[in-house]
DNA sequence: TGACTTTTTTACCATTTGGTCAAGTTACGA
DNA sequence: TCGTAACTTGACCAAATGGTAAAAAAGTCA
């Protein structure tokens, strides 16, 4: 709190904690989605940081914190393209648009899919409240347009939830089992071949059957 | 292989020896599908077995050596339903088949897949080989007998070894992310549903354009 | 430059955890 | 029923690991 009459606990990041706790963050990504959470160990983070370990500890209070802070940064982020999606753009288009945005941050980010993904299977121990508030409200927007579309007839009927769970899925599947695709399609361009299977499966999937004219 | 002359080191397991590895290999499956390979300790697992940590170790070599164990025998049981789609049914009918049967597997067997999950987001530091020497050559085997079917015209264009991808991925991910369904979904009956949606997505995928006749 | 704050490091700790060992205890064939 | 092999356990370790404390070092600003 500086200048501000204190909204919270902001005791002003200096340049140099800026930096570091950037460090930080990036170095725990990398070991976090690499090994899990306790798979993890401070030593390594401090390491792959260029820090000591009690250093590190002088930033955030403890290993947890660290975890829970690049999951809710991953948060926002990863829901991006999902908010992206424009209710008055042409459905189908629009939809596809979303499903290569999420293809593309898999290829990007596949780290932060693989953090994410690790949380959820362990039964999502530090995100429960972020999926209740943020991701729940934001996938209940988009189901009710997506159903406004196919009520429209400018979509072919589909369920509007687990469409969107099954984009969710097939791109980020591109990310969290890349070790496998690895072993299995070893040297082959993977990412852009995907781009252009998903393409067709959601075409054809959404694509509205064009008896007589658009609406019934 | 029961009175043969020992054609390995099959020390013949007795009864006790068997209900006994079961009932670790049982309680490992839980813990390290919850827990992640590090994440879960001896302790854990010999208090779900019901059996001391020394005697856990009587049974196997170490922590390693049951998670090897569980991999090893998740492997064949986990590409059974792709060893069971017939080369000489209908193709459309078959491969919607082969996604209920994987639907069904990521109901029953959700820790199963959790595991296999979490092994590959972590590198498959202990899967490499079977993932190799089981896992493609299924692969290939299955991707040529889809690409026949897509020169015969029995199938929608279709890039075989990303359907077969995004099979894997979209059913398992009802397995796998159960933790976020659970929230998304409260209550819902998210299985029946996902199954109506996987038939309509892979049906509109590889229903053949009826342009005239069958073939081409 | 000197006083004061922020940052970093050097030693340590307490706990957890995979694993060992030798002494029991139980099962079972003869 | 007895002897032997199979099984089980309590008591320990050594290493790893998250975290602490206090002193040293580096900035910062008047």
């Amino acid at each position: 709190m500086q200048d501000m009459p204190a909204a919270e606990d902001t005791p002003k990041p200096s340049r140099i904690q800026r930096r570091n706790r950037k460090r930080i963050l990036d170095a725990a990504l990398e070991v976090f989605s690499q090994y899990g959470f306790r798979g993890a160990t401070l030593d390594q983070i401090a390491s792959e940081a260029g820090l000591s370990k009690p250093n590190i500890l002088y930033y955030f209070s403890g290993k947890e914190e660290i975890h829970v802070t690049l999951l809710n940064a991953l948060m926002d982020t990863w829901l991006d393209p999902l908010r992206e999606i424009d209710p008055e753009g042409d459905p189908l288009e629009e939809l596809l648009q979303y499903v290569h945005r999420k293809l593309e941050m898999s290829r990007e980010f596949p780290r932060e899919s693989r953090l994410f993904a690790n949380e959820i299977i362990h039964g999502a121990p530090r995100m429960g409240p972020d999926l209740e508030t943020v991701l729940k409200p934001l996938l209940e927007q988009s189901a009710a347009m997506i159903d406004g579309w196919v009520a429209e007839g400018r979509l072919a009927p589909v369920d509007a939830r687990h469409l969107i769970f099954s984009i969710w899925a097939t791109t980020q599947h591109y990310a969290d089992f890349d070790a496998q695709l690895q072993v299995l399609m070893e040297g082959q361009d993977v990412h852009d071949d995907a781009s252009a299977y998903l393409d067709t499966l959601y075409r054809r999937l959404l694509t509205p059957s064009t008896d007589k004219d658009g609406a019934q």
